[in-house]
RNA sequence: GCCCCCAUAGUCUAGUGGCCCAGGACGUCACCCUUUCAAGGUGAAGAUCGCGGGUUCGAAUCCCGCUGGGGGUACCA
């Protein structure tokens, strides 16, 4: 008895209800996503009034973060995301914290106590245990024995009469089977002998997510559920609540798992998994909207950048695929690579580096804006650097030669040439040393006619006077074009520069070759 | 163990019976550009479409079995 495919219905009312436990996952925030486009996007496109909001489920109190809420909102709003309705802007189906709706939880599990559809089990935690362990011992499969499922009215009342504690459990069909429709999977077929009896309300008169699940989805008029996938086992047992309540099943989506490079869950041992850490690495909001989108849904099989309004543009839920994908960190880093050095322009560049520089001390603090002090500074080292910034966390290391007047501390090795000696190169930056007073580094192409003629009054090769001087100037064998890299360095610090290598230059010349 | 989901190159994917001895992207390799490293350009390698049976004139595409991977099996979500 699959359920008639319902009408289309004129509105889409979506949801994310994550539970306030800590920091968002990524794979949360792929199903956010597509939440958010089936809602803006897609739903719109068909003419449909769509709706998203955001639910907070924290009914369970052992699990509860402080401030996990806050930073989940945030999170979300920088990811580029907004929600209709939610715990923080309100909405007609307010309170969106199920703690907050407990006694409404309560009223419904008494109704399905009333209807026959739930009874109270007062087994305690060591017996629920014991059992399992029984089973182990025997090699059944675990599960709730029903021990409580038929108690007789008496024993009900001189057990509550005893002030026995008590959860109350969902009474599941044993016979017969249900069917759940999956709109990536089509009909995914469950027996009820092998569904167990929920617990629906805590004995601490918190809901479980089934219940509290069920019931807000109904009362806040959801159209479509789209949660990971790791709720299909339990789909059946909330289209059975849906059923006991009298309630319209809504539409079931099960998002496709995001499983880790090894195989098995998404965990810190291979990376980040938190939206958070993303943020703090230095990811663009867009670039993992991008790549997110792309894990498990896809457009042609050929576009692969889609800004927030491609995506609005384009998403179908039809196009999400069932199949699990793994998360790949390298992917990702092209990604933010690219939008850092195609998509975004400078200014607005700029402005997402210094955040990163100020913490490392190589500008002043914020606020970010065009108008603060080292805007034109930041921006110009940025220009040069952008092709090479893959995070924008790498952006404080690599900027510091131009952010910074004095350079760290590098082995003046890193002066010789590869193939050269240390007199050669002494001699080389003797006589950079001695021209520099006279060119004009702002001119970058005159500049490099200087140089370059240098390079052959001195026989040398032009990489191999580039080289030391590129070292003099940033301490590194690695750098932007040389002659762009002099003019925002500037004159008077690449003198000045010039100078201390040569002195440390001197000083191991006079050291004993020792290989 | 039991239940369920999934299955195209190392990874993300296109493909819905013939246009596919399989297309795009990341990664890898080579070359070009070049003062270094990147970026960029060009090109290459890499998939017996998990395996075995069917159905069909014809299957990556449909059916069955197997195998593999994953998820669930809490008074957590």
């Amino acid at each position: 008895m699959s359920d008639p495919a319902s009408p289309a219905p004129e509105r889409v009312r979506v949801r994310f209800a994550p539970s306030p436990t800590g920091l968002l996952h990524i794979g949360g925030v792929r199903t956010v996503l597509f939440n958010w486009l089936l809602a803006n996007g897609q739903a719109p496109r068909e003419g449909k009034s769509g709706a998203f909001l955001l639910r907070i489920e924290d009914t369970d109190r052992n699990r509860y973060v402080e401030g996990a809420e806050a930073g989940i909102l945030d999170v979300l709003a920088w990811f580029g995301v907004d929600w209709d309705e939610g715990p923080d802007v309100g909405g007609p189906h307010a309170p969106y914290r199920q703690s907050e709706r407990t006694a409404l939880y309560q009223e419904h599990a008494q109704h399905l106590l009333d209807t026959g559809n739930a009874y109270r089990c007062f087994c305690t935690p060591e017996r629920l245990q014991q059992v399992r362990e029984e089973q182990a011992a025997r090699k059944e499969p675990p599960g709730y024995d029903r021990f409580c499922r038929d108690l007789s009215p008496e024993q009900i009342d001189a057990n509550l009469a005893a002030g026995m504690p008590f959860v109350i459990r969902f009474r599941a069909p044993q016979e017969g089977e249900t069917v759940v429709h999956d709109l990536l999977r089509d009909d995914m077929v469950f027996q009820n002998a092998n569904l167990e009896d929920l617990v629906l309300l805590k004995s601490d008169g918190y809901p479980t997510y089934h219940l509290a699940n069920v019931v807000d989805d109904h009362e806040m008029e959801i159209t479509h559920i789209l949660r990971g996938a790791e709720w299909i086992p339990t789909a059946p047992l909330h289209v059975l609540l849906y059923r006991a309540s009298g309630w319209d099943v809504p539409l079931f989506a099960h998002m496709p798992l995001i499983l880790a490079p090894g195989g098995g869950k998404l965990s810190k041992r291979h990376g980040s998994t938190s939206m958070e850490e993303f943020r703090v690495q230095g990811y663009l909001p867009e670039a993992l909207m991008n790549y997110l989108a792309l894990l498990g849904w896809s457009f042609d099989g050929e576009t692969e950048i889609f800004s927030k309004s491609d995506l609005l543009e384009k998403f179908t839920l039809e196009r999400v695929s069932p199949s699990p994908g793994t998360f790949d960190y390298q992917k990702l880093r092209w990604f933010n690579q690219y939008y850092i050095n195609h998509i975004l322009d400078l200014d607005d560049l700029t402005l997402r580096v210094m955040p990163f520089v100020a913490a490392a001390d190589l500008i002043q603090p914020g606020p970010y804006t065009p108008d603060h002090g080292d805007f034109a500074r930041v921006r110009e080292a940025t220009a040069l650097l952008k092709d090479r910034l893959e995070t924008l966390a790498e952006a404080p290391d690599l900027m510091s030669y131009f952010l910074r007047d004095e350079l760290e501390a590098y082995d003046p090795a890193l002066l010789v040439p590869k193939k050269g000696t240390p007199a050669e190169a002494l001699r080389a930056l003797e006589a950079v040393a001695a021209l520099l007073p006279e060119i004009n580094l702002g001119d970058e192409a005159a500049a490099e006619a200087r140089l370059r003629s240098l390079a052959d009054d001195l026989g040398l090769k032009a990489g191999n006077l580039f080289m030391p001087i590129r070292v003099a100037a940033t301490g590194r064998t690695q750098s932007p074009g040389l002659f762009e890299t002099l003019r925002v360095i500037g004159n008077a610090r690449v003198q000045e520069r010039v100078a201390a290598a040569l002195a440390a230059l001197r000083v191991l010349e006079a050291a004993p070759a020792n290989g």
